[in-house]
DNA sequence: TTGACAAACGAACGTTCGTTCGTAAGCTGG
DNA sequence: CCAGCTTACGAACGAACGTTCGTTTGTCAA
């Protein structure tokens, strides 16, 4: 069953409204649900309805649930380096590019109803095996690969000093991430936030160097 | 409907196995079930079968799935409190206290199969209103504020540092939990709870006073 | 021995899930 | 004008869900 799945009809029409900006809608709807509902309570039926459209008008963009799961952690991904990935890289390397991409992360947030799409999707498919999970994974390691080089980077430029664990760092912030995001969804605290930046700050700031302040000052 | 739920039965008798025991039985597996499929996933067709018992026999054990799933929060936060709470309070107060929180903390994971099964709900339910998330963030709250007054203890004490700000050393600390918990259970990374312990203790070390340093060596 | 009661069961309920099918409608190249 | 393709639809499917019902079993008290 599901033939004919790998030949996505990628060729080029133009009706009124085309089968892409339809799929594109789909993902949209799809992403703030699912941050808040979950991948897997994000149902056909309730999106299709959520769109006013049809169930089996919906499903005919995906091959199956799981492709719909799949496309949606991809969207996700596209959302995320839209919001945090490129205004990083638009920013100086080294202590500069680090304490920007601090600043876009904690704001990203607000990008999806429900919080943090990945942090709910991570806790969600964590112990469920499958395409799904590997396709969260890997979102997960490049993105934690991209903080963590961002790290090397300012150490390189002699922004960070030697001694410093880039994967160490990177580890604690993205915790600090983690930690935000469920005082903000779960206990709906407001501080959540300036609490997350104020350790993250005060954590870069006990291991730059001088010369990695003047930087961070003159950005 | 439902009626006659709130006579618990609690008459003593001495069958060769009481419902008491069934149900603790059930809400042991329960929970270990929950902290990997989720509580939503955890249906009680799966449970029953897990069990080897039918789903009407489980069933009557609790009046519904909702019934089912606060008192798998309930005996999930009966865990968290033998494993965590104990050991804490019977540390001598101050920083040996909180430290030994921290490092039963990190071991708790542990006791379930799925990971910290509160921080599975948590992220399940952020965005679900009704009784389920209330319990859990009830639980939540209750913990985060033991960590907080075991950190005031500690502070009025003299072993941390005046100007530390209780809550946002709490909140620092239970985002490294998060953060050890998501690289554990979602990249498998067996460095976590080392990556978690050598944090927790750095941010802790840089605010301890002498006489807490020398109460910690003590211990 | 009998009556009462808790504990567990099998069978069925209605609903919702993901999925399949056949079929209109709308656009486009011949 | 007409085939051919894409897009969307309504209707229906089997499976699994939570839940209800009536019944059987085993144990204690009278």
């Amino acid at each position: 069953m599901r033939a004919g799945t790998n030949q996505p009809a990628a060729r080029a029409r133009k009706p009124s409204t085309t089968g892409q900006d339809t799929r594109r809608r789909i993902l949209e709807r799809a992403v703030h649900l699912a941050s808040s509902e979950g991948l897997e309570g994000l149902t056909i039926g309730r999106l299709s309805e959520a769109l006013g459209m049809s169930k089996a008008g919906l499903f005919g963009h995906f091959g199956s649930k799981e492709d719909l799961q799949l496309a949606t952690v991809d969207a996700a991904r596209s959302i995320f380096i839209e919001r945090v990935g490129a205004p990083t890289f638009a920013a100086a390397e080294g202590l500069p590019r680090l304490l920007t991409l601090c600043e876009h992360w904690l704001g990203y947030s607000d990008a999806f109803e429900g919080g943090c799409f990945f942090s709910a999707a991570s806790a969600e498919f964590d112990g469920r095996p499958g395409p799904v999970r590997d396709r969260i994974v890997g979102a997960m390691r490049e993105w934690l690969q991209a903080l963590e080089e961002t790290i090397k980077d300012a150490q390189r430029l002699g922004h960070l000093r030697q001694e410093v664990d880039p994967a160490q760092l990177a580890f604690e912030l993205h915790a600090l991430e983690l930690g935000c995001n469920w005082q903000r969804q779960l206990l709906r605290d407001e501080k959540a936030k300036g609490r997350a930046r104020t350790a993250m700050l005060a954590r870069i700031d006990a291991v730059a160097t001088a010369s990695g302040r003047r930087a961070a000052r003159a950005s």
